[in-house]
DNA sequence: TATGAATGAGTATTCATTCAT
DNA sequence: GATGAATGAATACTCATTCAT
């Protein structure tokens, strides 16, 4: 019936993403607050009211921008390290495969996630996220443990691996800050920080404090 | 009869400390966007104006506060690690010093840090109080590395440098976030994490990419 | 049933409009800085927020009432004063469309205008208003003064110009200070004054200063 | 009995001079709503209570800056144009007086003047001040007038003094706005426009509007 | 006299969110 | 489905002015 070009009715879940990329744009840009609500419908070249048809209020938005772009993290983690692999080469591979996404997506993933760990509305969110990379480490480690006969109490575990997860956000936000760092340098470097620790443990040595 | 001093007309240095008091905990109760100026100057039991007046925009409060916090926590850390014992007494003690401000301010200082990492205008006072953490466990490093008559590339040191003051972030964050943990318990497990890697790399063990 | 529009939802530009209306009058009845945008805001029947929307801050809302009023005056001398006109007669009708127009609005241009000449910030838009005006009557002097074969530097010509328009505000006020007072005597006023004394310019005679 | 000397204990009128003259200072630079007691006050080298205690309220401190300038300035006006001489030179003596004050005072008494013609509480101290200037002036002509045997009805009087008071401010404010602009040969512009035409109007000669 | 300490009251500005069309 | 129009509610910041010492 009509000759008007059916331009603008895009497929819903096109409009999400053009939203979703957009939001990930300003909040990275401005940070949680000081990004608007406006400027996010402007960059996508949508309506405000279509935003919140969508993707609904502000906080939530930026879940789904988290969620989002941690599922992608995960994924791409997850296709590098196969869980066939000895512990060794899945950690490389894995570490490999963070910091190669994160210095890909420089102004993406590494600034959404440190918006967040500052706000309580996100609180949730972010501990499941954690939680994922923390398991998949833990379970690395335990793994290459029960390989060599040992074992380590479940807490003990959670806090090391917390620690090394911890270790590589911080490398991570090193290098989102360092533009011209070349990511699979930074990789080996953690990967000497962790793995060189993680071994000694699995070897029984243990650091213990003195008797003072 | 009392030499409790009247009620009001307070010098100035002291209301400046009130005033912090009460920014540091509506600023960790809150978050640094949510907190209001109304809520910390009632808090401190004063006038927004006199908020202003001593200390200055909201910015420049939350400055003041990360300010005074920081420092504090430098002076637990440096009054607990004498340069003159030798490396890893100095990390522990220094850790467990920090641990223990940490697990002593739960609701203080790492709020306040965790705050901080989020907003730009924050980045140059942390990046400053990192760098000096950073520059003492890089100073330890080193020195350990030259009595084993070793030398690594500046670089490299400082990278991890800033994975261990990562990973103690971490560990701090876990300890903030875990009321009944024991700092001295974390702290331990700190140093295993970092002192077995650390003393790795001090005898000249390095892990090296695999050919791929 | 009537084709009058529903109170609500209104076209921008008629929003506009009515929103410098009552800038207009606000700015007017209260001064500058006595005026609140709440009070503009609640005059024109609308929330705050539209107008920060439509016109900006509060200075360029107010800039935006100089131009529109200083626009309509213009625009009522121009139409008065066609340029094909003999040069006396061109300068009577600019007059007495001048002070038609400030008689007309007597709470209203004239009392923006005075506000205006005190802030810095309207400097710049004045100063333009002003030139255009200084323009118009120095273009006036001039044709005339060539028309008897006569030339005059531009510089004194530009001051004569201004001591012009400088007493025509001032009459102006004048006006606007007297609600009884009749637009068209001002305006025969204001011509005695200064086409007296630009006739006798005209016709070379000019005043200098006694030797002292 | 004491030795502390009386450095700070100055008499009063002195006091208000410094006062005063910061005052005028600030309200030049800022305008008076920009103006701060607090910046007037710490201009003077003085407590905020005491400019309080000696002048007043902010507006009570405006008005006695607009008075004291525009004493002074009258000041230099009277004692230049001495009443027993003809009408041409008292005008051109008072007006070279004016114009010589204005560009010595570039900064203080054209800006306040310019300040307080936008803000009604300042009318009635204006109102007095324009009066005697216009006064004056009109006295001047109507002697003249009557030293010709001619009379002019007392409005008339008036609304012309009252152009030629504004030409002539209206110079001032060109002179304020252009440093390197020397006042006598201003001073001379103005005479031109003003006795030139003034001059007709005491031969009779008179411009009445065309039949339309 | 002189001042540091203190405040009540006010104002511009912003933004997430929702109608009405 | 899509949007321009509209707003309630909140908040940082300022300033003239006055006590208490």
């Amino acid at each position: 019936m009509s000759t008007v070009p059916a331009f603008k009715r895009l497929p819903r879940a096109v409009r999400e993403q053009q939203m979703l990329d957009a939001a990930v744009k300003v909040f990275s840009r401005r940070g949680f607050h000081a990004a608007s609500m406006d400027e996010i419908a402007e960059d996508a070249g949508i309506s405000k009211p279509m935003v919140y048809a969508y993707l609904g209020t502000k906080e939530e938005l930026f879940v789904a921008c988290l969620h989002r772009e941690g599922t992608r993290m995960m994924q791409a983690i997850a296709g590098a390290a196969a869980p066939d692999l000895p512990a060794d080469d899945r950690l490389w591979r894995g570490l490999r495969a963070f910091f190669g996404f994160v210095g890909a997506h420089r102004d993406g993933w590494a600034v959404l996630y440190r918006q967040a760990r500052g706000e309580q509305p996100f609180a949730r969110e972010l501990a499941t996220m954690r939680s994922r990379l923390v398991e998949v480490v833990a379970g690395m480690l335990d793994h290459a443990l029960r390989a060599e006969g040992r074992e380590i109490a479940a807490v003990d575990l959670e806090v090391v691996a917390y620690a090394l997860v911890g270790a590589t956000e911080s490398l991570a936000d090193w290098l989102a800050d360092h533009p011209d760092a070349d990511p699979e340098k930074t990789a080996t470097r953690m990967m000497n920080v962790a793995w060189l620790g993680a071994a000694q443990l699995l070897h029984g040595v243990t650091w213990r404090p003195p008797a003072d």
